[in-house]
DNA sequence: TATTTTCAATATGTTCAACATATAAACGAA
DNA sequence: TTCGTTTATATGTTGAACATATTGAAAATA
């Protein structure tokens, strides 16, 4: 038995979004630049001004472009994760899934351990420690992003940092409703151990510090 | 010195999608239902039907809703990552943004391996196997996703699924211009080594098995 | 009665015409 | 030169209207 995909009639609106996405690519238009304007697109997609517009404002929610009144659209560089965010802001996501995100924001700094010791430096690691805050007390949602986002950094992944700082604040009341033990690592432990200790000890002590995040309850 | 962050004006359009998307939240809606028509929201919001429309139209680039024509806008379970996909899609990113997402996806899998290796049982070992495919030929995207979807899902970690499913489509490119050694373990190895191994056998086999994905040019 | 046809009501998709207004550039006065 | 003033421009917004696919009810048919 084949399976039949439902068809969905397109609208010209969901056409003028293709269109503008590929038109952005084939333009190699850079980050600052304008893109044409309404009237312009009206003419030569041959469709109303209305529907541009519908098309333009798609790409706005998609964090792709910013409208400057009266003066034009322009291309910026593109929000990857936009939609996360915007769908996490209106707490469209259940429990379950928010932790979910917050469990792989921390498996993906956890995978990345190797690449962050082989990356460190005298330099970095002085600029992580600056970030790390005093042991013992528990980081500010500002704070965490900053050290964290440092860390990765020094993995060498800038998305990863993105990717991280959109997470943190999305999901920020997790990270405040924490229950780390007495025993798991603060910030200026995991500077210490990534400073004097191996690669093992780095990774079993990240281990411990997102031990927190990664425990789910195993319902469902 | 105090930086003044940029007021953005914010059209009638912004509101409405605010609007829709606290509406949503707070009316408890279930993927299914129907939202208010057009001309019921136009009327409660005080703005005309095209803002409206163009509220809407932006969740639907949120994937939240689907308008089913003539019909009604029907809440959709939310497509998480549907703004990135489109974006992958144009091909809006650099070479090393694709790289670095491709990354992510390979530490935050690397990440998991403990949850995976905790969460293993006979049965869910005999099902992965089944998507392991052969050994020394390489898998299909269809293959690949299948497979590491599984492995995610014994991890216990849903969205991390959808998370790996997305980012494979939209840079399947990188994965078929893929560089493996003969040294890296095929499916059917990790598969070997999750049955019999130890766990840090398995973390190791991984890790060989990601690296093609990991290692990243050290330029820029 | 059961089944098919027809038809009107409905809600979305689309267009046209118009006005409001912030911005930038051109202009003119001090 | 510098500071207001004007003006053209492009976006933001509205209203009315029409097109059309869907649905469900009424009517016609067997």
């Amino acid at each position: 038995m084949v399976e039949l995909t439902e068809l969905k009639s397109t609208t010209l609106a969901d056409g003028v979004e293709d269109s503008l996405l590929t038109f952005i690519r084939r333009s190699h238009l850079e980050p600052g630049d304008l893109l044409p304007k309404e009237e312009e697109l009206s003419r030569q997609l041959n469709v109303s001004r209305h529907i541009v517009r519908e098309g333009i404002s798609r790409l706005k929610t998609l964090g792709l472009i910013e409208s400057r009144k009266h003066r034009g659209m322009v291309l910026t560089r593109p929000n990857v994760f936009a939609g996360v965010s915007k769908l996490a802001d209106a707490q469209l996501f259940s429990e379950t899934e928010c932790r979910e995100f917050v469990q792989i924001r921390a498996y993906m700094e956890l995978g990345m351990t190797e690449s962050i010791f082989r990356g460190k430096n005298p330099e970095n690691l002085r600029e992580l420690r600056a970030l790390a805050g005093v042991r013992g007390i528990h980081p500010t949602m500002e704070e965490e992003i900053a050290f964290h986002g440092k860390l990765v950094s020094i993995g060498g992944n800038r998305i990863g940092g993105e990717f991280l700082r959109v997470l943190t604040v999305a999901f920020r009341y997790i990270f405040e409703k924490r229950t780390g033990s007495d025993t798991t690592p603060f910030h200026m432990d995991l500077c210490d151990v990534l400073e004097t200790g191996s690669r093992e000890d780095f990774y079993e002590t990240m281990k411990k510090h997102f031990k927190p995040y990664i425990k789910i309850k195993e319902e469902r």
